[in-house]
DNA sequence: CTTAGCACTCACGGTCATAGAGTGCTAATT
DNA sequence: AATTAGCACTCTATGACCGTGAGTGCTAAG
């Protein structure tokens, strides 16, 4: 692959990323390659197609990049975009006046993100390496009922209504969280499960305790996404059978959940195109995952889906954009 | 308007509503009303046309409803329609079984709502008409901060980070969660904001308590969406524009609150059809729209957005399962 | 009031021809 | 040896044309 392959290669994915116009040798020639005759261009793009990086819908038309091709454009071609000064400074300026509270910024973080990349937006939860427990909580609902209110760091709070022995008022359950605090407090899920209970305790509040925990940390199965409505502009979405099994998948909160934890990165930027994801659903599709954190031990992930011409260069500036404002949110208001 | 125009209106309704091809004189003739000659039925077509219940796609086609059409099938010709007792039996069963969170239940009823109705289902968050304070607490997060915790009654939880006096430790927040708690109890957030705070309280406090208090009454601005992927199966979203049109409005947040609120029916059945919405992007759409209830004093709204030709006998039974079963789950986990 | 009959309308689907974009190959050029 | 001009060929997209058939409205008879 000599440097005016890939040079020509990066045309053809730019024009068509653009237009969604198969792409053909004059339109090259006049367009990148100014100082080339359209036949040797006709010669190099054959070749291309030969080494399985570009394909022609049919015989006497232009070119685009097949799945291979995007791939590497992504690894070796993609130019190094940045996110113009204004845009950046209007963005931040929308992430520092969002409303302190976790699900308001990762909304927040899905709108902006499908707005700047024009394609659908994904965004997970928080996933904290491990929930230590702060506070425990019991409040009388009713006789015989309480609601456990376990907060641990990160200001996560879990609550659920638990049995307990109706003979209990207020004034004992109160005394009973005081001493659940000082037993459990620091400890994770974990621990809390495997130490004994101080005497009294109702069993389901320490069951309770443990998984309220286990959920705060895996607050990843949580998945929004945003910007359904940028995709059906797409001319490849236009037929409804395709995009309703793209539908099916960013509808499916669990499919979702386990294909963007499948791929998250733990750092850095993961491109996933085309053919190459695992879900036939998605073979139309590619995705950009990178992550954001917040702080030593939270983390979450952020996507774009679109199609496979989307424009890489572009949506990964600005997704690193987005998850860097988000971290930078969610500690604010976490740590 | 008499019973046999009525009749020819139904059946050109449900005609349509199925095959979604404009039905003619002898389709209905052969498929209806074996009893009469097209001649007839023509005649028939032709003054509901002239009276608004019935339009031509073009001079030599069959009939479509209007909106006007639609209006008067719902008004006096609706189908009582049950829903079958397997299906009822198999999705109530699938509601005992969901797990006990308020987000579980309203995602359990969206997601049913929407394959029960075979379109996209719209569900708020329950609305409390006056939330009273049971509980206060105060946990030390980091000096100077501190997350509020504010426990209503039907189990709601509001949670907070708030800027406290830096010389306050655990012991002495504790202290005031409980004087707090023993200040406000029983109140509502009008009442909480006239009584003067105990000594010592931190202004902000006092505000988050009584705003908490509000967003817990109107979780309703929370509108979640389920079933967009049945959208594009029906032939009137084929055009992209009018798919994108719709989904704006499905996606943004306080549109699509504001639409429901303004609707949403205190009891029984509330239904709009096509130009009867007051936003111009539902123009194409029907909403169906009802309440489920979950206590005396807390409710929300279920709804299904289709498309105008919707099966509303059909859809309108299935609606009210599906938010009896929703106030059931719910009243089970809050009161 | 109903219906048979009839002329008329109009979308739909198929065929056909044309235009134009684009290709691959060959031979000439640098 | 690489590049390019030239040319024949391929294939799609577009638009014109036309027959078919579903459906209508109107009229006159039952």
């Amino acid at each position: 692959m000599d440097q005016r392959k890939e040079r020509i290669l990066g045309a053809v994915v730019s024009d068509y990323t653009e237009t969604v116009v198969p792409v053909g040798s004059h339109a090259l020639a006049a367009r990148y390659f100014l100082e080339l005759s359209s036949a040797t261009i006709r010669n190099e793009l054959s070749e291309l197609v030969d080494d399985g990086f570009l394909a022609q819908p049919h015989a006497s038309a232009g070119r685009i990049p097949t799945d291979l091709g995007y791939r590497y454009f992504v690894d070796f071609l993609l130019p190094q975009e940045i996110v113009e000064p204004p845009l950046r400074r209007q963005v931040r300026h929308s992430f520092e006046g969002a409303a302190p509270d976790v699900e308001a910024i990762l909304e927040l973080a899905a709108a902006t993100l499908s707005r700047l990349s024009e394609n659908v937006a994904l965004v997970t939860g928080p996933t904290q390496s491990e929930a230590r427990l702060l506070h425990v909580e019991l409040v009388l609902v009713r006789p015989g009922q309480a609601l456990l209110i376990a907060v641990a760091n990160g200001n996560a709070v879990h609550q659920r209504v638990v049995e307990v022995g109706a003979d209990l008022d207020q004034e004992a359950l109160s005394q009973l969280a005081n001493r659940l605090t000082a037993h459990y407090a620091g400890m994770s899920a974990g621990a809390i499960s495997q130490l004994a209970a101080p005497a009294g305790t109702p069993a389901q509040v320490v069951q309770e305790l443990a998984s309220g925990l286990r959920q705060m940390e895996t607050r990843a199965s949580l998945v929004i996404h945003d910007g359904v409505r940028n995709l059906v502009r797409n001319p490849e979405f236009e037929d409804p059978n395709r995009l309703r099994t793209v539908l099916e998948v960013l509808e499916a909160q669990r499919i979702l959940a386990a294909v963007v934890s499948e791929l998250a990165p733990r750092v850095g930027l993961q491109v996933v195109i085309g053919h190459e994801n695992r879900l036939q659903e998605l073979q139309d599709c590619s995705l950009v995952l990178t992550s954001y954190r917040a702080g030593d031990h939270l983390w979450g992930t952020l996507g774009v889906v679109g199609p496979t011409r989307i424009r890489y260069g572009r949506v990964a500036a600005r997704l690193q954009l987005v998850s860097q404002l988000t971290g930078e949110a969610l500690s604010r208001l976490l740590t």
